[in-house]
DNA sequence: AATATGAGAGCAATCGGTTGCGCAAACATG
DNA sequence: CATGTTTGCGCAACCGATTGCTCTCATATT
């Protein structure tokens, strides 16, 4: 069934079939009616395609999903995809999967060299990003997930810094001084981002942050370990990590060592994953509403490519969860 | 650029420079090199959308994933999403995402109406499933990655039955008699095949399954807690875990317990993520190529696309990794 | 009553490819 | 040398939609 099967069943052109549908151009409300009920009664759907071809849009939009992930990031990835299918989805738009890392991008240039794409959703930013290079060089409208540092780049992200900031100065303000931060790779922009966010929180606690109990670049179990246990023996007041990877360790490792949570060491994470929500006992964490960040992100690309205005960075809210984990007994 | 464009600069026709592309049809072998010479220096890809208008085959195929997975199930599917990509870039394909669950299925529905894929591919099978009827009814070429009973179905599975026979049979002959499993919903295809395989292994070994040891549908960790002091009390010689969630419940509760993995009791799991890969002691399991299953999956689905025959049911090979948690002291 | 305005609908070009058929030249065959 | 076959290439239709322009007729304006 094409478009012209009913324009010669009900006898008028195709372009009125073809107005009655999309219901731009002058056409009497009549006759919009009478084809409508049609369309429906044999349930007519046009083809993509062929209106792709006509109007030079494919309603589809790319989302690089980064292969290279940490098991401890999945549920971040699969709420965010799910985010934006269900906004694409709203948006009459479909979304074409591509796995990437940071230095094999070619299931992006795929689909933007065979144009069967409007614009494209990088799931993960790189230093050096190679799919920001691709795109900015051949002028593909595109959005990170992310923050990003290259000039015009248009990105929707966690407000990292502010949720920190919060979590931070209310643990202060609770009494817990002693906060002890363990941070992992310090290239990562959100690292960063958390970061500054704890070193803010104490500025808005006013409370002087002891450098000492900070330590970034922290990776492997083994060197977690040795910090833990140092940690636990300086009787600081809080361990806080910086991601749930880091988190889960630290718990493991008190767990170990037989320190109880929360009498003897508080604990808190900067971010909160389904990973971290069973725990016993519970943890105070940082929650980002990842499915709104999917959505954002997809409605930002879209204004994008209708070329409407958009703002080149959106941070979305947080919420502090406290837990059992930091409750002063 | 154009395939006229092309045609024009070169003055030739545009049949001509499909032919050249394509490399169907009468063409001189001179000719065909100089066009994909010059195509190769302006970098020029045919529209994808155009061609498909065409020949009225997209080069799209979907990949239905499930949104209502578990945390457990997550590395299955990410590596499963990734195996079906590799192999679809291969073929030259692209993949469109859709998120499902067991009562909606307007992601696949969306897909298929508007034309934008050749076929689909299930990433997850239901007891009576919308998914498989809808697709049935309308003639859309589609292969289930896991078991369906659906008549007429193609499939692609692990060959669970015979890896979990193998792994019975294999304990069983190092002397643990005494094998109790702990199973997940009955009402999942693939949990029969398990429990049948586990049979299997006892036939195999000549040893008589007791099948009061035997717990199916066995769900929520206060149940799994109760039945694991109970297996500890009875002393059985190992517990299996159907799936990893399974198993993950039955390791945390023995650890607190304080039982000893493997010398108060042996563990093993019929299923292997990447959840347990890190555990201490490394736990005995089924090993299954997840990646190969997806890519065995998209390829089959591309023979059906094409109207080649194809297998009902392919099986994939398994492997049994024998770690120390049922290691004999 | 003559003219301007606008609403409703259709013609035909267009998007960028593929492909059946036909034609001319080159080549093979008897 | 006459005829049959093969090769290389182009014409034009086609895939299924959109859209600028035009035409006709009804209504509004002066």
């Amino acid at each position: 069934m094409t478009i012209d099967d009913i324009a010669r069943e009900l006898n008028i052109s195709k372009t009125t079939v073809s107005r009655a549908i999309s219901g731009k151009g002058r056409i009497s409300e009549s006759t919009r009616n009478r084809v409508n009920a049609y369309i429906r009664e044999i349930n007519y759907k046009p083809s993509a395609i062929a209106k792709s071809l006509a109007t030079s849009r494919t309603m589809n939009i790319g989302f690089a999903m980064p292969n290279d992930y940490e098991l401890v990031d999945m549920p971040f990835f699969q709420t965010c995809l799910w985010g934006v299918t269900s906004m694409a989805m709203r948006m009459d738009q479909d979304v074409f999967i591509s796995m990437v890392d940071s230095n094999d991008i070619s299931g992006i240039i795929r689909l933007v060299e065979n144009h069967k794409v409007d614009g494209m959703l990088l799931g993960r930013t790189y230093t050096d990003d190679k799919a920001i290079a691709y795109l900015q060089e051949n002028n593909i409208p595109f959005v990170t997930i992310g923050s990003s540092e290259v000039e015009g780049v248009i990105q929707v992200d966690n407000n990292d810094r502010e949720g920190c900031a919060e979590l931070t100065s209310i643990l202060l303000l609770k009494g817990l001084k002693r906060l002890a931060l363990i941070g992992g790779d310090s290239t990562y922009i959100v690292n960063n981002n958390r970061l500054n966010g704890f070193l803010d929180g104490f500025k808005r606690a006013g409370v002087k942050p002891d450098k000492s109990l900070v330590y970034m670049d922290v990776k492997g179990a083994f060197v977690i370990d040795k910090l833990v246990a140092k940690l636990v023996e300086d009787k600081v007041d809080c361990i806080i990590g910086m991601d749930d990877a880091i988190c889960e360790a630290i718990l493991t490792n008190l767990v170990k060592r037989d320190v109880n949570i929360p009498r003897d060491i508080k604990v808190a994470s900067f971010f909160n994953s389904s990973l971290l929500e069973h725990n016993q006992p519970s943890v105070t964490s940082l929650k980002y509403n990842v499915e709104q960040l999917g959505m954002t992100a997809c409605s930002t690309l879209l204004d994008l490519i209708e070329e409407k205005e958009v703002r080149p960075v959106t941070l979305l809210g947080f919420e502090v969860a406290m837990k059992e984990s930091t409750k002063i007994i």
